[in-house]
DNA sequence: GGTAGTTGGTTCATTATTTGAACCGTTGGT
DNA sequence: ACCAACGGTTCAAATAATGAACCAACTACC
């Protein structure tokens, strides 16, 4: 593994529950040496990647992201006409719509819509990390993925992120042929207990998978 | 210099004009081999940050700095704010509001808002990189940052923008003092011709100057 | 108020990684 | 049919990353 890959996975352990990290706890986190990721982390500062809460503080994400972020925006508008849709997807079915993309064999949230017309709903994170066994949106990229993607994907690890998670792969190879031949693929409880959510996949401009559409309501109201 | 310093400065040569950059136009600009360039774009690609148009051609920037930049603004909400504000700005001027922020020593336009009252107006690109001599914004925040800073910021090249971008040292010394007594900076088609600017700083939890908020408008209306 | 266990940060010999000139096979222009 | 430029690859030589030990400063805890 290069440095460059070692240095970037360090700012992998920053999320929305912890979105600062001390040196010792990132040493610990990522099974480095304390004066690697110091050295690594004084590099990040330096070019914006993270910054130091006071002198001597623990770490966090650094202004230079926000720039790069525009910058892709401007190149590749994909958040902004995705919102559009999202808005429209919340309004026409009252309930939470949300999207994610596909980055290697990892799901991520990016972007999402509430609706007004419920006094619950589900509530959703951007940048959250998704699981493709346990989500619909997960499941609706399979259904159109290629077959060695997806048993990249089922060779992981399957955690069971509520008591209704399926972890068994033939299991889930049965529910990703059921959204092929649907077109809309389904999880109940698998990621939050009480959701139903429904999926399609986005595709891109190669016809392959790149991301997915979902609406999730509670699902006593599904 | 560090090698992940150097592969996370090769992401500086994409911009709003050069959205997308060959392998060999990439080794050029960054005066690297073509060797390592192709080494750590690979590991970029690898990590997310950047990504191939169709196989074998330019790179560009990728998604996860989109998800990076969603984390970021969770835990500190700086755009989400700011945008508020510029939004009033620009309602109650009638002109062009922005805000851009320091990295380093470089000045970074983040966001911005139009006005819908004139027919002209000063556009702005986000994610742009300003001059801390040649804009309000950076006269505004080095009349209060300290004179360490100032002095490094000067000892910079100092590109003259346009015919009228003042570049003596002493002379910009003279327009911060100015900005200091006044408590807003002022810059006349020093960045771009026929733009006048006016820039307050804006301070963080340290009481140091972190970037700017300007007007900008057509010098004939200013 | 002493002490034991943290923390962020630093050092330096050992080691493993990065580096770059030269080299492919393709592509696109003339 | 040619030439130049492209993205990508190779391998010995050179350089940078590594990690155990070591600071000084804090904090918690008797």
């Amino acid at each position: 593994m290069g440095t460059v890959t070692k240095a970037l996975s360090l700012l992998r352990f920053f999320s929305q529950t912890r979105p600062e990290i001390g040196l010792s706890d990132l040493a610990r986190l990522s099974g480095m040496n304390k004066a690697t990721v110091y050295r690594m982390m004084s590099e990040l500062v330096d070019q914006g990647f993270a910054e130091q809460t006071r002198q001597g503080k623990s770490y966090r994400l650094g202004p230079e992201v926000l720039r790069l972020a525009a910058l892709r925006e401007a190149a590749v508008p994909l958040l902004s006409v995705a919102r559009e849709m999202l808005a429209q997807l919340s309004d026409a079915t009252g309930e939470t719509a949300h999207m994610s993309i596909v980055q290697g064999t990892r799901l991520n949230a990016l972007a999402h819509h509430y609706s007004a017309r419920h006094g619950t709903r589900v509530a959703m994170e951007d940048a959250e990390v998704l699981s493709f066994h346990g989500t619909a949106s997960g499941l609706a990229i399979l259904a159109y993925s290629d077959a060695d993607f997806v048993d990249r994907v089922l060779a992981q690890p399957l955690v069971a992120h509520t008591a209704q998670t399926e972890t068994r792969p033939d299991a889930i190879r049965d529910r990703i042929a059921a959204a092929r031949a649907w077109g809309v693929a389904e999880s109940v409880g698998g990621f939050e207990a009480d959701v139903h959510s429904l999926a399609v996949p986005v595709f891109g401009p190669d016809e392959r998978p790149i991301g997915a559409l979902a609406v999730a309501a509670p699902v006593a109201r599904m």
